[in-house]
RNA sequence: GCCCCGGUGGCGAAACUGGUAGACGCUACGGACUUAAAAUCCGUUGGCCGCAAGGCCAUGCAGGUUCGACUCCUGCCCGGGGCACCA
């Protein structure tokens, strides 16, 4: 053992020695419990950033672990390979998506593999390979088959220059990002997966989801969004036609204080009634015009005209004027409200404005209502008032009756409504999955015949920006219909990219099956035992893969139904945003290392400061894990990006942070390297262990059973390498060099080593075999505590007056509590504060605590 | 706007099930070694009062429950994530 630390040589044999045995690979094997720990697959965007790292460095932690504990354990990697940042290198620097992503993959690999992770790369896919994307072509075939994927039409941002589609993303302050040029909302046919149809079953299942994070579940919960309610029919007589203006509500028990409805632009009656009158053409115009996100929707003036029509109130008969409100959904409900200002804060706000009447239908008790300013309690439950018929019951009980009287008179129904909605895949995109349909002139849209598949996606296409290039391929476009022959054209759009990302942990698990989408391989480590990735994923993609492992299972594809049995969702990476915003133009981001208080580096002029946020390339705020590799040594980024913080919490970069991870490794090499200069050490003969030598041991397998259960029950990183700092630290202050003390030191080092094993696996395994073991150390069981050595004759109890801190006894561990009380009160300095005051209450915690309250 | 999460020393944090607030690390300061610096090692480091022993205050703010609250409850303030075409 070299008595320097030099990672990159250790590393480098560590690496090689696992690559040579062939440590990652793994398959079946039915002897023992497998363990399959997932990360979510990167973007290969060019390089690795530090959230891939935190992310891969976690998993790699657990999956060492889990390997410790006797699991046969799969981890995987692959590259989430389709998306838009591909089409924007390839506007900016005309270079083919295609080559762009494998060359981004290649480099990112060699990063990954540099980083020590236990990977079975044997698995490796990419989403832009024919061989992973054919089987999304195929499943949403068989999609179209059971009516779970359908055609009709979306919104989509359109941009009037280009002549192309935005995403959300491309839309700043409603205009174009390449072009300035206002959006306009277009309406175009698209593909859709009714996720609504599993709606229940996916709300249900979150309370089995038990491994998840609390919020987590709470999140999707919310966005699942069930709603109780009724639905009720408004009806009128327009030019002489009979219809029924239709509202959801969760509030029937207002129904009585309904004085106007509401309806989204895109409603029909508000289409009717922008044929009849300019001023409500122009309103409907504008809300056209906005924003389709719902971000924007939420936060704009709530404004509305009134459409001059009328619906007459369902139970009342009353005339009821229908008013155009931007704030109404048209994909949530029937796209109508009842405005009830009386009991709903919104409709309130809206009534005042208009002028609309307020009508109090509700009484909390002991409440007061006056329409003059809107208070907080108008919109609890109470009973109803001046509503006939429905006045004096409660909420439930006026609910039922009028739910039970729309239904006598044909005019609503109680209804479960969701807020969720169908996950539109179509994309007007080049660098995607092609949708596997034809467009015959004769026999419509056509399915591609399975033995067809893939529909390949051609590579050698180059974006500029305007509009979607496969469009413009004949190569690619023209094609004769399966059916009929006749010439046809080929769907042009591409699937979302959350389809890609929504069963990958399948193929992991049956990779280089050219026959089948899945096979009995997938059957044996499905589902994933510990899924880890950004928390930023909480809803969508955890949602659309919940939702399509389903359908797989429908498809007979699979027997599981949930995909991710445990679920950590790690805090995301910050550093400082710098910045500057000249007079015109866009803003310039300046990376933390060019600015040094507050100013930039180059000009010593200020810069300003967006404080802490997510590290991206955008913002230019960065740090290149390579740097910190090339410097440092993979061991000691592992180490840094687990210690100081949990996982879940967001990770703010320190550079001197990394100084003191590197400062262990080198203490803890140094304190190996002078162990064994002492030459060689035996096993410790317990028995005969003096006082100082048994504390050492105790402390030892103290932290063998609190580093265990922080690694595997907790996932508290930071603190088990906090534990085994505080346990090197009591090693370094030790200065017995008997036999018997150098014996529990070699125990100790042994535990240390195998402790952070999973954490700096490459120095670990060199520490090893300079204490004279000769085994691999991925290869090692994890060590159980030693019962003996956590034995304690005396145990320290904490003594506190009235709740405050006065004194500390040691007393026997078996002690009786009236022994306890006893040596309690005879403390000098708790006699002092209960100053013959009588005890009024003896609170006891055995062996931990007591409370003399005076 | 809506949903979710968080807020503890100079900084990142710990305190797991309501029971010793600040483990561990960083920074800063002092010292040792050195011709010097770096590196390394030792010590101090929540605030206030005190020579000391010790005491008081303190977990975003304002209340509440409890023998006891960072932890539970109510309201407020601030920060972060998501909002369906970034992934």
């Amino acid at each position: 053992m070299r008595d320097r630390y030099e990672p990159a040589e250790i590393e480098a044999a560590a690496q090689q020695e696992w690559a040579a045995a062939g440590t990652f690979a793994v398959r079946e094997d039915a002897s023992r419990p497998k363990y399959y720990c997932l990360c979510m697959f990167p973007y290969p965007s060019g390089k690795l950033h530090m959230g891939h790292v935190r992310n891969y460095t976690i998993g790699d932690v657990l999956s060492r672990y889990m390997r410790m504990q006797g699991c046969n354990v799969l981890q995987p990697m692959g590259w989430d390979a389709f998306g838009l940042p591909a089409e924007n290198a390839a506007i900016e620097n005309g270079v083919a998506p295609a080559k762009w992503t494998r060359d981004n993959i290649a480099h990112m690999k060699r990063q990954l593999q540099s980083l020590g992770f236990g990977i079975d790369w044997s698995r490796e896919l990419a989403t832009c390979d024919p061989d992973y994307y054919r089987w999304n072509q195929w499943l949403f075939l068989r999609m179209l088959e059971r009516g779970i994927a359908y055609k009709t039409t979306g919104t989509v941002n359109w941009d009037p220059v280009d002549q192309t589609v935005l995403a959300n993303e491309q839309v700043i302050d409603g205009r174009g990002w390449r072009t300035g040029a206002p959006v306009e909302r277009r309406e175009i046919p698209m593909y859709y997966l009714r996720i609504t149809q599993y709606a229940e079953e996916l709300l249900g299942a979150l309370d089995r989801l038990d491994e998840w994070p609390e919020r987590v579940r709470t999140m999707q919960a919310n966005w699942i969004g069930r709603s109780e309610g009724v639905n009720a029919a408004f009806p009128y007589r327009i030019d002489g036609h009979d219809g029924a203006l239709r509202v959801f509500t969760t509030r029937a028990d207002t129904i009585m204080g309904t004085t106007f409805v509401a309806v989204a632009a895109e409603h029909p009656l508000a289409e009717l009634a922008a044929q009849r009158d300019a001023q409500v053409r122009a309103f409907v115009d504008d809300c056209r015009r906005s924003s389709v996100m719902e971000a924007d929707l939420a936060t704009l003036e709530k404004k509305g005209v009134a459409t001059g029509l009328a619906v007459r109130h369902p139970l009342s008969g009353a005339a009821i004027p229908v008013w155009v409100g931007n704030y109404v959904l048209m994909a949530y409900g029937e796209g109508a409200v009842m405005g009830v200002p009386g009991h709903d804060e919104r409709d309130f706000a809206f009534a005042k404005k208009y002028g609309l009447p307020i009508l109090p239908v509700i009484d909390v008790e002991g409440r007061p209502y006056s329409t003059d300013a809107w208070q907080p309690w108008y919109s609890d439950h109470g009973r109803c008032v001046n509503s006939g018929a429905y006045d004096g019951l409660d909420y439930a009980a006026a609910v039922d009756a009028i739910a039970r009287d729309l239904e006598a008179g044909g005019l609503g129904r109680k209804q479960v409504v969701w807020r969720l909605r169908d996950w539109g895949i179509s994309r007007q995109r080049y660098w995607g999955c092609p949708i596997p349909i034809i467009h015959c002139p004769a026999c419509g849209d056509v399915p591609v015949p399975d033995a067809d598949l893939p529909v390949r996606l051609p590579e050698d296409l180059v974006p500029d920006g305007t509009g979607n290039p496969l469009a413009k391929s004949k190569a690619f476009v023209e094609c004769r219909c399966p059916k009929c022959g006749v010439e046809a054209q080929r769907e042009t759009d591409t699937m979302d990219t959350f389809v890609d990302s929504s069963w990958y942990f399948f193929r992991f698990a049956c990779a280089g099956n050219d026959r089948a989408m899945v096979d009995g391989r997938a059957a044996y480590w499905m589902p994933v035992d510990q899924y880890i990735g950004g928390i930023e994923h909480a809803i969508l993609h955890l949602l659309y893969a919940r939702f399509w492992t389903r359908v797989m299972r429908d498809c007979g594809l699979t027997a599981v139904d949930e995909p991710f049995r445990r679920l950590l969702t790690q805090g995301m990476v910050l550093n400082e945003i710098w910045f500057r915003k000249p007079a015109s133009g866009r803003i310039v981001y300046y990376h933390p290392s060019e600015v040094a208080e507050g100013k930039l580096k180059a000009d010593g002029q200020a810069v300003e400061s967006g404080g802490m946020g997510t590290m991206s390339k955008s913002r230019r705020n960065g740090v290149d894990p390579q740097q910190l590799v090339d410097r440092y040594g993979a061991d000691t980024a592992r180490l840094f990006m687990m210690s100081n913080v949990p996982p879940e919490h967001t990770f703010e970069w320190s550079d001197e942070g990394v100084e003191g991870a590197f400062r262990f490794m080198k203490r803890l090499w140094k304190a190996v390297h002078a162990h064994v200069q002492g030459g060689h050490a035996g096993r410790p003969d317990v028995a005969t262990l003096d006082a100082g030598q048994r504390a050492l041991r105790r402390l030892v397998h103290q932290t063998l059973a609190k580093v265990g259960d922080d690694i595997g029950r907790r996932r508290m990183f930071n603190t088990a390498i906090a534990a085994v700092m505080e346990l090197y630290n009591a090693l370094a202050a030790s200065a017995d060099r008997s036999p018997q003390g150098r014996a529990v030191m070699q125990e100790a080092l042994e535990g240390v080593v195998l402790m952070l094993s999973p954490f700096v696996p490459h120095a670990t395994q060199a520490m090893w075999r300079a204490l004279g073991r000769d085994s691999l150390l991925v290869d090692e069981r994890w060590p159980a505590a030693d019962e003996a050595a956590l034995a304690q004759d005396t145990s320290t109890i904490v003594v506190q007056v009235n709740g405050k801190l006065r004194g500390r006894i040691d007393v026997p561990v078996d002690a009786a509590e009236s022994d306890v009380r006893e040596a309690a009160l005879a403390d000098p300095s708790v006699a002092k504060f209960v100053a013959g005051q009588p005890v009024r209450k003896f609170v006891y915690v055995p062996g931990k605590l007591v409370n003399v309250v005076v």
